[in-house]
DNA sequence: CGCATTTGACCTGCGC
DNA sequence: GCGCAGGTCAAATGCG
């Protein structure tokens, strides 16, 4: 199942992504537990106290770091310059976000009982004690269908208060907010949320989609990267009777106020300053790899 | 009633 | 081959 999505992983783009997001501070994708008196976890309604949290939560590479790698893959096509790239992400992830069998784990401060949030559903399939270690790790999927990311949580046995979360995978929710801005026109400025479906009941649907998806990155495609418009896409994944983008509901009711900054902040708003101003699509941009997840364990 | 979580069983990979 | 540990499954359970 997963054999197609093996080949995109070597691009260093889904890499950086995923650090960027896993780091920026700035995104509504990661957002603590608040940090007050009461132990209450703020989810939908409280804004991220991320800005706050930051230099508690995590010392490691900044969203700078992310900015630079990002210029830089902008900046330069070469080889020699991919190089550089690549030893640049090498540097953010030796400062403290690791990686391992492309699996990111990231250590962030707990906060509380509460565990991060980090804006995407996600649902526990399974919870198991850790030898040599006093706390259980929890397994958590994305409970959207078409994507398969998932997501350890434990707690550090050094530091009760910390949470080591092992993210394996690329979430395709990366790809939504490159969407977003691409409808200007529509009446509405954000997907609209889609009844959510049992993933149990849509297997036959889900089978379609992954087949599609499998089509869309059939490596034996002529390109396999540029799989037809994103409007295209877009549209099909909004009309489509799958709730692909419900996700985005979820996260744009949690930070509300973000959204701008969402939509502003998305990766290639500022790593794609020569792209045509509708949209941002290259092949280099692999975000678009709709439905695809990495895993690292095969 | 629908959905998420819990939890024991099962599967798989690896080392001896 | 066997045992162990990590990962996953799925029935049971809880909750809104």
């Amino acid at each position: 199942m997963m054999k197609y999505f093996q080949a995109n992983w070597s691009d260093g783009s889904e890499e950086e992504e995923l650090v960027r997001e896993l780091l920026d501070n700035e995104s509504p994708f990661f957002v603590l537990p608040e940090i007050s008196t009461e132990s209450e976890c703020s989810h939908s309604s409280e804004p991220p106290l991320i800005n706050s949290l930051s230099s508690n939560v995590y010392s490691g590479p900044t969203i700078e770091d992310i900015e630079t790698a990002l210029s830089l893959t902008n900046q330069n096509t070469n080889e020699s310059a991919n190089q550089s790239i690549s030893r640049v992400g090498i540097s953010i992830l030796e400062k403290g976000l690791g990686k391992v069998d492309n699996k990111y784990t990231l250590k962030i401060k707990s906060c509380g009982d509460g565990m991060a949030d980090d804006g995407y559903k996600w649902r526990k399939y399974g919870q198991k004690s850790i030898k040599n270690s006093p706390n259980p790790r929890s397994y958590y999927r994305c409970t959207n269908p078409r994507c398969s990311a998932k997501k350890q949580v434990e707690r550090s046995s050094e530091d009760p208060d910390t949470l080591i979360i092992t993210y394996e995978g690329l979430h395709l929710h990366f790809a939504y907010s490159h969407f977003i801005p691409t409808k200007p026109n529509n009446n509405h400025p954000y997907p609209q949320p889609f009844k959510k479906s049992k993933i149990s009941s849509n297997t036959t649907q889900v089978q379609d989609e992954e087949a599609e998806a499998q089509h869309l990155m059939d490596p034996t495609d002529s390109n396999p990267v540029v799989i037809g418009p994103p409007e295209e896409l877009f549209e099909g994944a909004a009309a489509g009777t799958q709730g692909l983008l419900e996700d985005m509901v979820p996260l744009m009711i949690r930070n509300p106020s973000n959204n701008n900054t969402t939509l502003s902040n998305s990766s290639y708003s500022s790593s794609s300053p020569t792209s045509s101003s509708s949209f941002s699509w290259s092949p280099n941009c692999s975000s678009f790899d709709v439905g695809v997840v990495i895993s690292s364990t095969m």
